[in-house]
DNA sequence: GGACTGACTCGGT
DNA sequence: AACCGAGCCAGTC
């Protein structure tokens, strides 16, 4: 693994506000990465230390083995989840107002 | 080298 | 909503 790719990662996800989110694409983009899958596999091993909950699936959903987890971190800064799922339009980081630079 | 596996994503059925 | 196939990239066997 690139150690410059790794810290490039970690410092996008590092950036991010408490009570905002990003998926593995966008810090994927933000990292200047082509594969959200590397962002997922750096977090598996060095995300340890890092604000990792603020970052789900494009979707809203975050990965199963982790989803409890995931939750409850983001609802103790202010996420609510609605079910299993989290409202990207409204805190998708760089969407203050329900508007998404490219909410799909 | 080939096959398989993931904290992934998108477009098409 | 659910399932598929294709890209994606690094690691393991």
């Amino acid at each position: 693994m690139d150690e410059q790719t790794v810290e490039q990662v970690r410092s996008v996800i590092a950036s991010i506000p408490p009570g905002r989110v990003l998926s593995y694409g966008d810090v994927a983009e933000l990292a200047g990465l082509r594969s959200a899958r590397l962002v997922g596999r750096i977090l598996a091993e060095d995300g340890a230390d890092v604000p990792w909950h603020r970052v789900l699936r494009a979707d809203g959903n975050t990965a199963e083995h982790l989803r409890r987890r995931q939750l409850d971190l983001l609802r103790a800064e202010g996420v609510a989840p609605r079910g299993d799922r989290v409202d990207m339009r409204r805190y998708r980081w760089g969407a203050e107002s329900g508007r998404a630079p490219e909410s799909r």
